[in-house]
DNA sequence: ACTGTGTACTTAACAGTGTTAACCTACGTT
DNA sequence: AACGTAGGTTAACACTGTTAAGTACACAGT
């Protein structure tokens, strides 16, 4: 294993156990026996190394979905699949998911596209299906691409209240999430009332 | 003005300046002319400050959304300027508005309830408006306080999705926000298929 | 008038942070 | 044999949050 890849290892394991907050360039030095500056041979700076987490876990969290996907069933079934295993990818790893919104490097609106290319494919994936579902005239869109992106940023809402620990003690978790997904799910739904 | 106004007052200009994350004790400290340890008099650590900044922010959140609340508009209505009015005060505001959310003191589970009760005031503010439309049978809810978080944390994720520069940069903003509100407010009312 | 107490502040220090400049050393190529 | 370079090192800079100990001063009780 190179440095490279042994650093990462390191940086993610110090991920998982601490979160990405309390991952110090000494620290991971420290634990891949090397000493800090000589990360930088291998990262420009720590922005650069936590975005390899980063890429790392939108990977992840991609194929999670891409395996909640069955593609037998109806579309409304499929967007309310993808929503839950996002959920739950997000709640089961929280420091791996936390890292993808909240590391925010500087140079972030001039960052090379090839890096988000795997999350686009993410977006795509969610876009499909809600394609899918407008041509069975299921859903109410106008554009699926913003649509999916829409979708997205519903339910990373909805994760995100719970992880920063926000929800009202008086409600329970659970509940909450379930009916989030369906308020979710049915804003993008055509109703049909039953005469 | 005592010193601990002081503290508070420097903080703010540095978090607009420059964001909630550049925000040191000790730059802190001498743009009010004291020793950094002299903060420690008055807050009991720097979380303790920020969660001071944190408070005001969401007064002032709170006070925008009062101020969008049309009396006599009906209740979608009403929800779609409470949504409208939120996005826009993170979106000129997203210094103030990244602080409600990105600070997360260390003891935040066991943090005193009433120090959240203004949160609270601004749910139920929401909780009301939906409670109304449900009276008029225009919203399909269960539980209107769930589903005043629900849509708290629906509009959250799609602001924090514009403020971290998440969005595809093929999707107009604009285009992207007002199709977002659309779809979150369609998942609340009931759709009557005009027969 | 003298002592004591408490408040509001300071200085000095600890242990850590990201990052850079300068240096060293071993290996492969000419 | 000489050179260049890849891959590491040490030392240092300028920061960070936080604490322990010390100081200066106002006010109260005797």
């Amino acid at each position: 294993m190179s440095l490279r890849e042994e650093i990462i290892s390191v940086s993610r394991q110090l991920l998982l156990k601490e979160g990405f907050g309390k991952i110090s360039m000494r620290k991971v030095a420290r634990r891949a026996d090397v000493t800090a500056t000589s990360i930088y041979l291998h990262f420009k700076n720590k922005d650069e190394l936590l975005l390899a987490l980063v890429e790392e876990s939108i990977l992840k969290l991609g194929s999670e979905l891409k395996a909640a996907l069955k593609p037998d069933s109806d579309p409304i079934e499929q967007l309310k699949d993808l929503a839950n295993a996002y959920i739950r990818y997000a709640l089961d790893n929280p420091q791996e998911y936390e890292i993808i919104y909240m590391v925010r490097p500087e140079e972030m609106p001039k960052y090379p596209k090839e890096k988000f290319q795997q999350i686009r494919k993410v977006y795509e994936l969610i876009a499909e299906v809600i394609s899918r579902g407008k041509e069975k005239h299921l859903f109410d869109v106008d554009d699926e691409l913003i649509s999916a992106y829409t979708l997205w940023a519903q339910i990373h809402g909805v994760v995100s209240v719970v992880l920063n620990k926000r929800l009202d003690t008086r409600i329970p978790r659970e509940k909450f999430l379930d009916q989030a997904v369906d308020h979710i799910i049915q804003g993008f739904v055509i109703q049909k009332t039953p005469v």
